[in-house]
DNA sequence: CGGTTTTGACCCGCGC
DNA sequence: GCGCGGGTCAAAACCG
């Protein structure tokens, strides 16, 4: 295992966690999303920590169990956001994935006000049922009246969301936040149930669902939703904090990971290091010249992928 | 005992 | 209208 990453253009750096090995990135042809985006990704093998290359490599490393392998990512920016989900059954090369433990992330991100973008039945359990007939019929009501109209708030504005794909054979990839388990459904065409965890921080509405690829067996999706309000809760059950982190990340003039689903703190302190999800996310610049024209159909949606990964997207700007 | 997981029921949107 | 698939609820079970 070499110690060093490369994104999918070749670009070649080197990275700071020799537990991270990211060789020969290789391009998932299967995202059919419009806004795909290819980044690097890490391989942590004992936990994993924030990673940033010097050239601009953006990594925000899941934690993954010893025999983990994060590979790969998405961030759907329109329609994109279940082409992860859908990965089981839209994708074309599943092969690419399980082949060598390629690294891989795959960006796409699907913004909170696409109605295209609708995802039947989220949110829709807002709605109280009404289990058992007998008290209540007024609450029951109003109830309903509310959780419709916010039903059409959700609507309007979706969250934003991104789905990472990971190789790892946890299904549950620790990241820092506590998450409840509240529901679990199985997939179509899949032997591998879907589960939905929601953020247990009050007034934290952050949800994640997390499921396999029945084509990968090893390949978890992991799908983020909408922005942790909170920081990081403070004990990590886990330590996957390996010291060179912070250095490196200081290091960088880059800005701190981000408000996506993050909501990291601008000011990064040791501590803060915890609060991210550990994902990898490549963001070469040399990328979007070369490749922009093939993930992103409209520079629109590059652009709104900039705006929702705005620590992603290097602003070297002076 | 409090928090979490399990799991069947329920609701919703969509396609036919 | 109906069936299906997806998402959520909430009671019960489980667990530390």
């Amino acid at each position: 295992m070499s110690n060093e990453t490369k994104d999918l253009n070749n670009y070649h750096y080197t990275s700071s966690y020799n537990h991270y090995n990211n060789q020969n990135i290789t391009h998932l042809p299967y995202v059919s999303g419009p806004s795909t985006y290819n980044a690097n990704m890490i391989s942590p093998q004992n936990g994993s920590n924030l990673h940033l290359s010097p050239q601009g490599a953006y990594d925000l490393g899941f934690e993954l169990s010893p025999s983990s392998e994060f590979f790969s990512s998405s961030i759907d920016q329109e329609n994109g956001f279940y082409d992860a989900i859908n990965y089981n059954s839209s994708h074309k090369s599943p092969d690419v994935v399980g082949a060598t433990g390629k690294s891989e992330i795959r960006v796409s991100a699907s913004p909170s006000s696409s109605e295209a973008d609708h995802h039947p039945g989220e949110d829709s359990g807002k709605i109280r049922r009404k289990r058992e007939a007998g008290d209540g019929g007024e609450d029951e009501q109003r109830s309903q009246k509310v959780v419709k109209t916010k039903k059409k708030e959700d609507k309007k504005q979706k969250e934003p969301r991104v789905s990472f794909m990971t190789k790892t054979e946890v299904d549950h990839l620790e990241d820092g936040y506590r998450w409840r388990k509240y529901g679990q459904k199985a997939v179509k065409n899949s032997p591998y149930p879907r589960s939905y965890y929601r953020c247990t921080t009050q007034k934290c509405n952050v949800k994640k669902r997390v499921e396999r690829s029945y084509q990968d067996p090893t390949v978890v999706i992991t799908t983020y939703e909408s922005q942790h309000n909170h920081p990081i809760p403070t004990s990590r059950r886990t330590a996957m904090f390996t010291g060179s982190v912070a250095s490196d990340y200081n290091s960088s003039s880059l800005s701190p990971i981000s408000d996506f689903i993050i909501n990291t703190p601008r000011s990064f302190s040791h501590d803060d290091l915890f609060r991210v999800p550990y994902a990898s996310v490549n963001v070469n610049p040399n990328y979007h010249h070369q490749q922009q024209n093939q993930d992103f159909h409209h520079e629109s949606e590059y652009e709104l992928l900039k705006e929702m990964f705005p620590s992603v997207f290097f602003k070297h700007e002076p």
